[in-house]
DNA sequence: ACATTAAATTCGA
DNA sequence: TCGAATTTAATGT
């Protein structure tokens, strides 16, 4: 259970609800914190929670049975994910890595289902977030496989300030060179010379440990 | 892998 | 509690 303001300021989807489903929501939530480098969702485990992040960076990744591992999108304050495999009711078919120490808001299934069965701006909420997803997953399979280092590197980014995701991210992100490398499957020098493209062509801003969009449209839409 | 720069922390007044 | 000195983290090549 967390406190109604609590989950108002940390969930974009709530402000759209009901009061009484507020506070079902809240009911039904708990904090959670992982170190950076833990393993917060093993893959093949039952999907029992819907999660949101509060405060920190992760990613969810798949790995292949060679042991490469393919990232899949970056998560970071403001997100929420899970809900295809809690809905599905199959085992998680990723895994989630804490990148850095991680604070989450988990919502159990029971009370996950009885928002989707009694609240109309929930069932939108999610159907914008899952059309969102699709989207990009859709997008990252033409880049990883197509497309330039600079270009992956710009889609990462742009999922990182994607809108409808983000909805409370603004045009600005802390987060290291590092670990946007970690998030595109890039080494950090690659990562930083793709950066610097970017910021050339007024893309983006490079700060110490900080990102700024400049626009995240073109960044989404950038081929080369 | 190394050099540079920014930020965070420690320490002494 | 202020600021200089040191250490750690991030960046650039």
């Amino acid at each position: 259970m967390i406190e109604a303001s609590k989950l108002l300021e940390i969930a974009n989807w709530a402000r759209e609800l009901d009061p009484d489903h507020v506070d079902r929501a809240r009911a039904g939530i708990v904090i959670k914190q992982y170190p950076a480098g833990s393993t917060v969702h093993e893959f093949g485990l039952p999907s029992d929670s819907w999660i949101g992040v509060i405060d920190g960076l992760m990613k969810m990744r798949i790995l292949a049975p060679d042991g490469r591992e393919v990232s899949l999108a970056g998560l970071h304050a403001g997100g929420w994910f899970g809900e295809g495999s809690v809905l599905k009711g199959e085992p998680r078919r990723y895994e989630i890595l804490a990148l850095r120490d991680v604070t989450l808001a988990v919502m159990d299934r029971k009370t996950f289902f009885w928002l989707f069965e009694n609240s109309l701006p929930f069932n939108q909420f999610l159907v914008r977030q899952l059309n969102q997803r699709l989207g990009q997953f859709i997008g990252q399979v033409i880049h990883d496989r197509i497309l330039s280092t600079t270009a992956r590197v710009a889609r990462t980014i742009s999922t990182l300030f994607d809108p409808a995701l983000y909805p409370d991210a603004g045009d600005s992100l802390e987060i290291t060179q590092e670990e946007i490398g970690l998030i595109a499957g890039l080494t950090r020098p690659v990562t930083n010379q793709a950066l610097r493209a970017l910021e050339t062509r007024e893309l983006i801003r490079l700060e110490y440990g900080k990102i700024v969009a400049l626009d995240i449209q073109k960044l989404a839409a950038l081929t080369t």
